[in-house]
DNA sequence: AGGAGATGTTAACCATCATTAACAACGCCA
DNA sequence: TGGCGTTGTTAATGATGGTTAACATCTCCT
């Protein structure tokens, strides 16, 4: 038993899941705007108004979207990122984010680039997330970079992201353990070099 | 005298810059489907319909913005390519590509994104001409790292556009000629890790 | 059996959008 | 001076989109 409002249910129904992900291919092919709710009800077999009965609407499916990512690269960052040894952890964080962006390639895409279509509220959470993500990678960096000055740190772990989630745009000529060992070689190099001087 | 048809002027006119400058910002931010006419209009200074004396419509100047950066890339990056040494043929398009995207990073963000809402005719020409200038870094790449096999050079190439390209998305805490230094580092160290093997 | 809640459907609404039509001002050359 | 091409404007048009309303099924619990 569900209230009798009018809300859409919270809890996780099969039906929300598979509208997810139905919309995060979408959405990473053509865009938020460039998707309607009717196209978004026909590809999990439904009518456009359907998807109200799981939604508040078409923004809500996007936040949605958008914090579960953000949570689930945060929460197992977090844990990556404890490890002792800085040189473990950096390892360790690369090869989480590559995992994730090869399983799920078309999330990794929508985050990166739809964001300011979240509504307000749901947007500052999204990028707290993001940001706590990011600082967990500059963390361990900064510990294997002493003297690197803070935003040269946080730069380059921006710049390894945009490595890390090429893997969408890449036409995957590769399978998935040689793009996979590809990714953590050039981005455990591109983080270990030497900077110029400040 | 141009022609007295309806067609809108192919020359090298300043309002068609003005709108090709504003609508790479607009798109940038919020994308191809996010920006309507209007807006495009509004900011250049003109209400909507001046538009069609200038393009054909909305996807034309998509189309003619995404030839525009391809043919830029891909002509100065065959210069570059043709350095007889490959290392100083690589840290030749390396500073190139850091140069367009820093100084463009609307341009690269929309090259980057927005493809599919190019009508057919002229989206086979973008790919031909991007396909061409991954290419030119391919066979740079190739005499550096004889051994490798194609795909995964290849791939090598995209992840280190990914890398170079993530300048639009990092806050830009740092001045230009500071990331421009760490990006080069990045890349070359990436481009130049060895691979595990095949 | 029956009633309630969950989950769909179709029809209706109003806003927005891309595009075109009709009309106005300006500059330039014959 | 007169007319034509250029570059604007506002008004109209037809399509599409997000959202809501009203109505239909189905399941499940009593």
């Amino acid at each position: 038993m569900t209230q009798a409002t009018g809300d859409p249910p919270a809890p996780a129904n099969p039906r929300r899941a598979e509208i997810l992900g139905a919309a995060a291919e979408l959405f990473a092919r053509r865009g938020f705007h460039g998707v309607s709710i009717g196209d978004l009800g026909r590809a999990v077999g439904l009518t456009g108004p359907a998807l109200y009965r799981h939604f508040r609407g078409k923004e809500a499916v996007l936040a949605e979207m958008l914090l579960d990512i953000s949570r689930r690269l945060l929460d197992e960052g977090v844990r990556r990122a404890a490890a002792p040894d800085p040189d473990q952890a950096l390892d360790s964080l690369i090869q989480w984010h590559i995992a994730f962006a090869l399983d799920n390639p078309a999330l990794i895409t929508v985050h990166g680039r739809e964001l300011d279509n979240v509504p307000e509220t749901q947007r500052h959470q999204v990028r707290r997330l993001q940001r706590a993500y990011v600082e967990e990678w500059v963390g361990v960096l900064r510990r294997l970079r002493p003297g690197d000055p803070l935003p040269r740190t946080r730069a380059a772990v921006h710049a390894c992201f945009g490595l890390l989630n090429s893997t969408p745009h890449s036409a995957s000529d590769l399978d998935r353990e040689a793009m996979a060992g590809l990714l953590r070689t050039m981005a455990r190099a591109a983080l270990r070099a030497t900077p110029p001087p400040p």
